[in-house]
DNA sequence: AGCACGCCGACT
DNA sequence: GTCGGCGTGCTC
């Protein structure tokens, strides 16, 4: 739609006000969806044009759009998506256009960057090098590249650059645009795949090139080549001149990814992440909008790019509990990228060893298409899965792995093989207990219990991040050299694998004793090429990393996570172990995985060991069917938040009391209670449940019952449809 | 979100 | 009298 100058439009801001303002089209008109700068109060702020004016607000006061930016329009099926998002998700308007428009200082005149392309002739001294060069500036037929960007597609270092520019064969520019990525070629190097592999990838190809919108849960346990087939997918897309957009839960681990990708299509994809820069964003931003990035791989809120023609979301890891955002705007990257591709008629491939009951029960109900890669890569096999009761186990109440548990690890390093002890817990001790009055160490600003942390030798709350130096003497009863470390943590079970095994080389995998994901990373890669005879690691190394030489597993509280109240607990225990456990044997050797738990006849315990899945999740579904849980309920967390306790509590309990509109649609309220945290930041928190039936109308009911109030004090609200754990 | 307005207490 | 605390309300 095209307006005139002086028309009535209506433009959307970020500022929250809950409704986008009508103002005049500028001098040359302006099409809906143009980003423009309009005036609001003294202030000159960004928006989108969202279509025709309300028409409500007093005509001579309207003021005028100031102009038209120079960035590509909104498409009307972004609009429609960022609305069904916020109703879905119960998100006002502006918060959702923030998420769009994240990047990429689309007011600024674009920034100028050097570029080299083709130059004339070749140089007098021809080397191997300078060949390299000049064939991918051929073969990219007068495409021009970022210096970086050249010397890595040809092999070469930057300086080869420089020196073909000295003598004219590569010219050096200033580009004032931002720049294309490097097409990707489809047909590049189709890998041979195996046969149910094969089968797979034909019936995700037969998805893309029907260009409908469909999704397909695509189950494959660890090494069965699961991203090999859903890349297929991705070639097919792009042989349909359609984009593709790969989410990955946790950008640290990308690179790994990007090096294949690199491999099948021979060149990179564009990267989108928190981490990049102003520039890199911008850039991105702009190509996707403008259908020069044929390929993203990204973090969740990639989700939220311009996209000029999507036709495939893959959400590899869906299960991964990071795609639920927790802070700010509260949605599930998987469930948007399934709303997203309905919008646009793309395909969404759900890829994952161990999907989320969410995802089975809707390939169960007919939603989703199921396809599963059975067989394992190569040569490889499943682990021989054992538990280690630990109630016939005497150990002394400071160690933590079992003779049997020690006897198989020493069995390894003298093998030369690597064993692996799994424990999902940071720091030294998860608490410090006063021996004298039973005190517990606790973090000033949340109600978390402070974690040592040996390592820095200081007590760390894993809520807030506030840490402090462990005491003399206790805070509460003054007593000295009374604080004990109870529990373990991985720098405690580091500590007891040192006594244990002199001999072995050990590694220690915690988030928090890495500064940046690259160094992170680099030490995954030194383990992996043998750095290491012993790793003990938290839940990054169970995040898909590959270790050829690993032929142990040991969990050493598989009863972690069992215990407690959340239903999904059991849901995220199985999935974990099932990944960590699949780790074992990926070489040719079969592996070994032990379980250590208190509670060997526990089902989870016993579907793990007996890898029977099916079993489990029809367990599952058939317990939650019965409490009417998620996802055969609707759940809704209302987490209020404010300075002073004594009020939020109050306003919690006037919202469960007027609960009139939610009862007219047989919901229930429960609550107030204190949140999962119960306190961030010095603000107290405190939720209510609202608890429906599948079909019942949920955000329309909590709208009605919410607008009945208004926030008292420095009262916050917000709503978290779906929210990830319920009790 | 900003930013003005305005209504109260405390000071030069 | 005048300065400045931040509660309330508006921005097309």
């Amino acid at each position: 739609m095209f307006f005139d100058e002086g028309q009535r439009v209506a433009v959307l801001t970020a500022q929250p006000l809950g409704r986008p303002l009508d103002y005049l089209a500028p001098a040359g008109g302006c099409h809906q969806g143009a980003y423009v700068e309009v005036p609001l109060g003294p202030r000159k702020v960004l928006g989108v044009v969202w279509g025709e004016g309300a028409g409500d607000f007093d005509i001579a006061k309207l003021r005028a759009v100031i102009r038209v930016l120079d960035a590509p329009p909104m498409r009307e099926e972004m609009q429609s998506f960022l609305t069904r998002a916020a109703d879905y998700t119960l998100t006002p308007m502006p918060a959702m256009l923030r998420l769009a428009t994240r990047a990429p200082g689309l007011g600024l005149p674009p920034s100028m960057r050097r570029i080299y392309r083709r130059g004339e002739g070749l140089p007098e001294r021809m080397t191997d090098a300078r060949r390299r060069v000049i064939e991918t500036l051929e073969n990219y037929g007068g495409l021009a590249f970022t210096l970086k960007e050249l010397a890595e597609m040809s092999g070469v270092s930057t300086g080869v650059v420089k020196g073909l520019v000295e003598n004219g064969a590569v010219r050096e520019e200033e580009s004032p645009r931002d720049l294309p990525f490097p097409r990707l070629d489809a047909d590049h190097a189709g890998k041979r795949l195996a046969e149910d592999q094969d089968a797979a990838a034909a019936r995700l190809r037969e998805g893309a090139a029907a260009r409908r919108y469909g999704t397909t849960l695509l189950r494959g346990v660890t090494g069965s080549g699961k991203t090999e087939v859903y890349l297929e997918a991705v070639a097919e897309t792009l042989r349909q001149g359609r984009q593709a957009l790969v989410l990955l839960p946790e950008i640290a681990l990308t690179s790994e990814f990007l090096t294949r990708v690199e491999a099948r299509f021979g060149a990179r994809p564009a990267e989108w992440h928190s981490g990049a820069t102003m520039t890199e964003r911008r850039r991105i931003w702009r190509m996707v909008a403008e259908g020069n990035a044929q390929f993203v791989v990204g973090a969740r809120s990639a989700l939220f790019l311009p996209f000029q023609d999507l036709g495939l979301i893959v959400v590899d890891e869906e299960h991964d509990t990071s795609y639920k955002q927790e802070e700010g705007v509260l949605y599930n990257a998987r469930d948007m990228a399934v709303l997203r591709a309905s919008i646009c008629d793309a395909q969404v491939v759900l890829a994952s060893a161990t999907p989320s009951l969410e995802s089975w029960a809707n390939a169960e109900a007919g939603k989703y298409t199921r396809l599963e890669l059975t067989s394992r890569f190569g040569e490889a096999v499943m682990p021989e899965m054992r538990s280690v009761d630990m109630r016939t186990e005497s150990l002394p109440s400071n160690r933590w792995i079992s003779d049997v548990l020690q006897n198989a690890v020493r069995a390894r390093v003298e093998r030369g093989e690597q064993a692996l002890l799994f424990l999902n817990r940071r720091g030294y001790a998860p608490v410090t207990i006063c021996r004298a009055c039973g005190h517990q160490i606790g973090c000033d600003h949340c109600d978390a219990r402070m974690v040592e942390h040996r390592f820095q030798n200081r007590l760390v709350c894993h809520q807030c991040g506030e840490s402090k130096a462990k005491p003399e003497r206790c805070p509460s009863c003054e007593a000295e050299d009374k604080l004990a470390a109870v529990g373990p943590g991985v720098e405690r079970m580091a500590e007891e694998a040192t006594a244990l095994f002199p001999e072995a080389r050990i590694a220690t995998l915690s988030s928090d004793l890495f500064g940046s994901a690259r160094a992170l990373k680099q030490r995954i890669e030194e383990i992996a090429a043998g750095g290491a005879d012993v790793i003990i690691g938290t839940q990054i190394v169970a995040k898909g990393h590959n270790f050829p030489n690993l032929t142990l597993v040991g969990v050493i509280d598989a009863d972690l996570g069992l215990q407690g109240s959340d239903l999904r607990a059991a849901e995220r225990t199985f999935q974990l172990m099932r990944q960590v456990a699949g780790r074992a044997g990926r070489g040719a050797r079969q592996g070994t995985a032990m379980l250590q738990t208190y509670q060997p006849e526990h089902a989870v315990i016993r579907a793990i060991l007996s890898g029977d899945e099916e079993a489990f999740w029809r367990a599952e579904a058939a317990e939650r069917q019965q409490a009417g849980m998620p996802p055969y309920g609707r759940m809704a967390g209302i987490i209020l938040s404010a300075s002073d306790v004594q009020q939020v509590f109050d306003f919690g309990s006037e919202l469960a009391r007027r609960d009139g509109p939610l009862r007219r649609i047989g919901a229930q309220v429960f609550g107030p209670a204190p949140a999962p945290i119960a306190r961030i930041r010095g603000r107290h928190r405190v939720r209510l449940l609202v608890k429906a039936a599948k079909g019942a109308p949920l955000q329309a009911a909590l709208t009605a019952w919410l607008a009945q109030f208004k926030l008292p004090g420095d009262v916050r609200l917000a709503v978290d449809i779906d929210p990830q754990s319920f009790f």
